[in-house]
DNA sequence: TCGGTATGTTCTCTTTTAGTTCACCTTTTG
DNA sequence: CAAAAGGTGAACTAAAAGAGAACATACCGA
């Protein structure tokens, strides 16, 4: 996913936030890497935000965060356990008791709605979300990336609020985990033994794939958008 | 995410909140930075909600509020995290006031997106939102019908929340009473002594008023959905 | 209700720091 | 070999920051 220069590049801006919140200007990055000019590192931190590693703010200084970290093989087990139990805090032991009116849901991640996945991710943070929006079943939140859902209303940087499940009638908007590794937000068509991923873009085309290489996940039931 | 001033204000304002609970006045906050004068202060304290740190209600004394600190996800490897948290120092130890997660708001009837009003104030019902979504002042809720800003990603039957106000920059969507009689969700623009309503869809025109005929009575800043 | 104190908000200026783009060249890779 | 990824420098634009002053608002007590 990433070349060395990438990957390393990311390594250092994730080290500087860990280390004292602050970002790393172009400058310092560009000495970081051992570069003589700042142009280079725009295009390598244009790469990382396209594959989804940071975020950034458009013409903001020092306005990088990161999203995800490549994978990391191994080590999963034992230390990322015990690493993951301590960041997850109290806070995750008691999920979302509150009132009547809102439910506090876990924030899974991004969903790229026009190309691959990353809908795991840790990240212990929660969305409340009004009680009447969730489904009957487990829902969980994750934000909006792309526009392949455009003219159906969902913009990129939505939240959507998702129903786990693994049916879903024809014409509803699904979570759809495509050979087990590339999920996307689409709306589902059943078309004899093939599933339709039916975009809601011009710009974008359907997917058509045997039934058994698609699986549901879930079932669009909310969807909240900030303004700033 | 942060500049190092932006950073070393928000853990500024975190500790005093921490501690007595009380935010720090723009002039204390001048002092804690070592600056002469408070506009300074503004405009970090601007920069800092704009980046959603933190929330604060328009003139209003000393009402600050941190709403998230600059993460450190990722969690790369173990020792990467021991070493974050070392790092975090202290307010490590206080992780994160964030208590009210949703607040519930008054929704005030329906908006005609295209044509007239209906300010129906049933002050019978109420939507909860998600405590970050709303802006500093008073916020209400609405319910859209028809589908002038459909190309904005706001659909007929859509919920949004407005934030009362006045004053709204160009390009804000605006809910605006025109002649005193029609509200109508749109885009604003302002024209020399003339204010454009804009629609987002391409079937309806654009409205060019004299500025007198048009009162803004809210800033968009919030949408919710519900998928049946 | 009036006035005063404490605070928050804007504006204009100036300096410093940081991000963006472009043209052109080199290296790595499939 | 061709395409993609990298590297360089320079010009340009924009954001962050500091200062100081005028102005607006909230709140409290007489």
């Amino acid at each position: 996913m990433l070349t060395a220069k990438q990957h390393q590049l990311l390594v250092f801006i994730q080290e500087r936030l860990a280390e004292n919140g602050v970002s790393p200007s172009f400058d310092e990055m560009k000495d970081a890497l051992g570069l003589k000019s700042k142009s280079g590192v725009h295009r390598l931190v244009n790469a990382l935000e396209e594959r989804g590693f940071i975020r950034r703010m458009a013409n903001r200084a020092r306005a990088l965060e990161v999203i995800k970290m490549p994978e990391k093989p191994a080590t999963t087990t034992a230390s990322n356990v015990v690493a993951g139990n301590f960041g997850a805090s109290p806070k995750a032991a008691t999920p979302a008791p509150q009132e009547d009116h809102s439910i506090e849901i876990p924030l899974h991640g991004r969903i790229a709605a026009g190309t691959p996945i990353e809908a795991l991710e840790n990240r212990d943070s929660f969305v409340s979300v009004p009680h009447g929006m969730l489904g009957r079943g487990n829902c969980y939140a994750l934000e909006v990336s792309g526009d392949s859902m455009i003219e159906l209303g969902i913009l990129d940087g939505d939240t959507v609020v998702i129903e786990s499940t693994e049916v879903a009638r024809d014409g509803e908007v699904v979570v759809a985990l495509v050979d087990r590794e590339e999920a996307t937000l689409k709306t589902l068509r059943r078309n004899g033994r093939f599933i339709e991923l039916v975009p809601a873009n011009r710009d974008y085309k359907t997917q058509v794939l045997e039934a058994d290489r698609v699986k549901v996940q879930g079932r669009l039931v909310g969807l909240l958008r900030t303004y700033h």
